[in-house]
DNA sequence: CTGAAAGCGCTAACAG
DNA sequence: CTGTTAGCGCTTTCAG
């Protein structure tokens, strides 16, 4: 077992002084001399003392601690947006307790329940792509304890939230596709219940109507975010008689899924098909082609997200506020139709 | 703010008996009548009391968490990796708090002196790339703070920690790339002080010396883990006169820099150079051609870290142990000799 | 200027 | 079988 650490009372032994005195020398109360406060300070610098957060815990009620529940930990996007919550939670003295829900709503609730036992003073959730019911949200909410969703949200009238300009970038990679000479133009869609499958997909409906293409609902295809299940939704579409000639997907992971399909057809990216993703994940510069994608300011959403948090501690009544970021479209090979080399 | 939770006065009171009549009851414990001990629990589960952590932790002095240090979050190496932890961590009734050091010394000791301060009850630690000074580490053991290392390790003698069988592995590349007709075998090693670049490095040397190939200095190549120092070392190899025709590097994450600095140079992956990487990411069957790579047992080795770190917590008197763990060449596209296609 | 005492929620030893 | 008390480390009255 682990040295007890020293306490107020050890130091306050040592000083031939009550503990008092010592925890008043510690936050510089005026009552305490100076010379007697610099003397504390240099013991408990000493001994590094560090106050017991249990015990400071008890007292105010209060953990310190933020439960951020993220549907996976292995992306950019995730690590990225817990990077910014990291930055701004340290800053105000907290810590975060990361619970990836593995896309399982049974995982989400199992987190939350957990993570209330262990006295988290609130959330910060992407919601998994399972999540439809959205009672154990409300419960939370019920109980007023700060909530704040990012990315994937619900409950919009009661929970802050960050997301990203999903129908505005959806919208500009399909007129992207269509000023590179794309006219068939295919979205992968994930599950209709969150609110980046329905944003981005009413943009890619605007963004054609905006270039004058008509709606073929075959070219809008569905998967459940697993690369198993965007590649069956790619082969739907390869399978079609008059196949996409552009196909971009709710994320990188499925875009990258599709690649793999598209190449094993002996189809030619961009030439054949041009893809485009969304998320800007690390490895959209390591495939061949690079793929062109969706640029979300991740630690910008992190950092939002917490603050909104911060925000909710601090005042449980304000109305709740919902920001939406910019994002950029990062234009690489996958989607410019180029010369065949040589 | 939150309600205040229910507490076992609030139970007490509504059920008129003393409070340690209800923490007994709760815990079973046979002073208390049957129909008590059942009239206690139904009310505690309907009020869904949970006892307080802090209070816990105040009176037996445990956190029941755990600090985790990992250079970094992005790769499904870490997150398997933990994931394994956590499940250890879950049935023990311990929390995992995740601290990223992001390759850098500076993080890793500030990390530690967080989770101190959180009151962690030891750590479970991957080093960071510039660890070469072990001195915080030791300092933790001297406390008798429980601590446990995983994959790139230090301070063997006293520190339990769980690898993987660099040397075997990369031995077994090495030959791999021979019986595929390579004769110029390069490998990209990390920084020297890591103990997987050392142990790569020694099997890449006697697998050299298993297939009769001398050994090169100048296919003997370095880097720092980032792509960018990954492609520099990438490039130094193909300006040689006598440019390797196989290149395995430390990780994936280097070799996917190699793989597109080769490509960048016109040169045909694996005709011109056959590629291999180490640690299986996910996006090895991602990229084009699908990488060739050691597979690790991440999950497993999440696992055992925490196994071990749980001995330690129970009896700080035994040894170090330390397991190694066996890994597995996935042989795909990028280093077999194909027919050029067509 | 400083000390003593109460209390945050809980368990365990000690009394009934 | 049940209640009282002390104490984990700390802050905050309330008394000197």
């Amino acid at each position: 077992m682990a040295k007890r650490r020293v306490s107020l009372k050890d130091i306050a032994k040592e000083l031939g002084v009550s503990i008092s005195t010592v925890s008043r020398g510690l936050r510089d109360h005026p009552d305490i001399s100076n010379e007697l406060t610099a003397e504390i300070k240099a013991l408990a610098d000493l001994r590094n003392y560090s106050p017991n957060p249990m015990a400071m815990g008890l007292l105010q009620q209060r953990t310190k601690m933020i439960g951020v529940i993220v549907p996976d930990l292995v992306t950019h996007f995730f690590s990225s947006v817990i990077l910014g919550i990291e930055a701004v939670a340290k800053e105000k003295g907290y810590f975060v307790l990361v619970s990836p829900s593995y896309e399982s709503l049974e995982k989400e609730k199992e987190n939350i329940k957990n993570l209330m036992k262990a006295r988290v003073e609130g959330f910060i959730v992407c919601l998994s792509q399972e999540t439809s019911d959205y009672s154990h949200f409300e419960q939370i909410t019920e109980s007023e304890i700060p909530l704040v969703f990012f990315d994937r949200v619900c409950l919009k009238d009661k929970v802050p939230s960050v997301v990203a300009d999903s129908f505005e970038a959806a919208r500009g990679i399909t007129r992207h596709f269509y000023e590179n000479q794309a006219t068939r133009i295919a979205y992968i869609s994930g599950p209709d219940h969150l609110n980046i499958s329905d944003e981005r997909r009413q943009g890619y409906l605007q963004g054609l109507s905006d270039c004058s293409l008509g709606y073929n609902p075959e070219y809008l295809e569905q998967c459940n975010l697993s690369p198993g299940s965007a590649a069956e939704a790619t082969l739907r579409l390869l399978a079609l008689p008059k196949p996409p000639d552009a196909i971009f997907g709710i994320n990188d992971t499925v875009v990258f899924a599709a690649m793999k399909e598209i190449r094993k057809r002996g189809l030619n990216v961009p030439k054949d098909v041009m893809l485009a993703g969304f998320t800007d994940e690390f490895h959209a510069t390591v495939v061949h082609p690079m793929l062109t994608s969706v640029m979300h300011p991740t630690r910008e959403m992190g950092e939002i997200a917490a603050m909104l948090f911060f925000e909710l501690i601090g005042n449980m009544e304000t109305a709740p506020r919902s920001v939406e970021l910019k994002t950029e479209l990062v234009i690489r090979e996958s989607s410019v139709r180029v010369e065949e080399k040589k």
